[in-house]
DNA sequence: GTGCCCGTTGTATAATGCACAACGATTGAC
DNA sequence: GTCAATCGTTGTGCATTATACAACGGGCAC
């Protein structure tokens, strides 16, 4: 159980130094830690020493440091499902012609871990490393209604006048989502975005992920919506088939 | 001076997750770092209860955590240099055709912070997050020719026979390298990838990265060489430009 | 079933990180 | 230009905390 403290405040500073606009002071983290200025000081030393902060020689302000994409890069690329669903998120790309996502669950949301983007120069792009909320995004919605770990969120925020903020209508919805296989958010994220996911399953049927497409609301319009779902089902079953033979 | 030991081992736990190729054990863990099996136990609780860490739940096995892309993204989002640089990326890769990239010197290499893809079949993709080494690559030449931090390397490792292995001849061809004003990789790190690439300046007339283009030695022949460099050589020093109005 | 290896947990000791304080450096106001 | 305030860093004694040792429980192979 017990937790290394030393270590906790160590990854505490990170996330402050992550929302950190333009870096942060000794003292102004230390404050938010409720430490001593010389062991945030020294925490963040050490920090600095492996490369995961940095300081600014001008302003004497500490930022996160480059060691961290090194390494965010390594993990990404030790993920197998990253490396099996690649092809199929291209195929998905060049069928609809729009941007292709794989998320998987974490941290409470949809986390994105690769993406092929549309060749067109109106895109909907949303980069590898963020985390979406589950309950107004296809991806996350597909997470949220096929993957048992998936917690019910216990907001529902609002981002456009689509989204839809009662959990009645939530769980409905998400039945819904469970009976015809895929998922969709209807500029219930973004103004204008529209996408489409599906789950994917491992060898033992559990939801390990999900793919699906997202673009303007123009070309993906609601009477092509049920020609793009049977591609993007259909690519999910394939790459589902793909991860069933792993094992 | 005095470092946070917990913490430094906490985060050499993590470099050692890294580099496992499928995930690691306790034992294995706490024998490389020469500490107690009690000890990286906890350490690694720790980091997992961060999100850093996560335990296979079949294999009890540690491997990387999800928390550690969200944080790259995040440290990437908020890096000035790849906002500006990301139009003057695109236009490279439209007016050439190749990928684009932007990379800053960072442990030792040429860390790459972005990319604009090629849209052609072939490509040579390098992803963000990549370190590569200095001697070899266009952007890492760029840097070690330009950069005043950039560390002459101690050794230069051969990738292909092209590699330039020498001391002295690396040293000659970085003065030409600056003589010229751009940096050529002409198949040294990749059979088969010829790169371009030159420095891009702040307003203090510091080296803050390079930018360049990467593609098939097919395509970036040696009669288009010169066609290319001028390109690459114009949108950088516009992006240096562009710079040049920030402080 | 039995022995082995793994990851986790309990505990006393000693090492380590912490709070307080002082120091140099930088910035901003007057 | 001078002074004061603030910031980040460094020393140091004390007390908290991480650690090593040992024991435990579970999984796996034989």
């Amino acid at each position: 159980m017990s937790e290394i403290k030393s270590l906790a405040r160590g990854l505490k500073l990170l996330e402050l130094l992550a929302q950190a606009e333009n870096g942060a002071g000794i003292t102004e983290l230390a404050g938010q830690l409720d430490i001593d200025k010389s062991s945030a000081s020294r925490l963040v030393q050490t920090l600095a020493s492996y490369g995961f902060a940095e300081q600014d020689p001008d302003t004497r302000r500490y930022k996160l440091g480059p060691r961290i994409v090194t390494l965010s890069r390594t993990m990404l690329t030790r993920m197998p499902l990253r490396d099996e669903a690649k092809p199929f998120l291209r195929r998905l790309m060049e069928r609809t012609g729009e941007g292709a996502h794989l998320a998987i669950l974490s941290q409470g949301g949809a986390l994105y871990v690769d993406q092929v983007e549309s060749p067109a120069t109106l895109r909907a792009t949303t980069g590898v490393g963020t985390v979406a909320p589950l309950h107004c995004t296809a991806l996350g919605k597909a997470l949220l209604a096929f993957d048992a770990h998936a917690h019910f969120p216990t907001e529902l925020k609002a981002y456009t006048p689509r989204t839809i903020t009662s959990p009645e209508t939530l769980r409905v919805h998400l039945d819904q989502t469970r009976r015809q296989g895929y998922a969709v958010d209807d500029e219930e994220y973004e103004y204008g975005v529209r996408c489409l996911a599906v789950p994917v399953f491992d060898y033992r049927g559990k939801a390990v992920g999900a793919i699906g497409i997202s673009g303007p609301a123009g070309r993906i319009s609601l009477e092509r919506l049920s020609e793009l779902a049977a591609i993007t089902r259909t690519i999910g079953q394939e790459l589902t088939d793909r991860l069933s033979f792993k094992p």
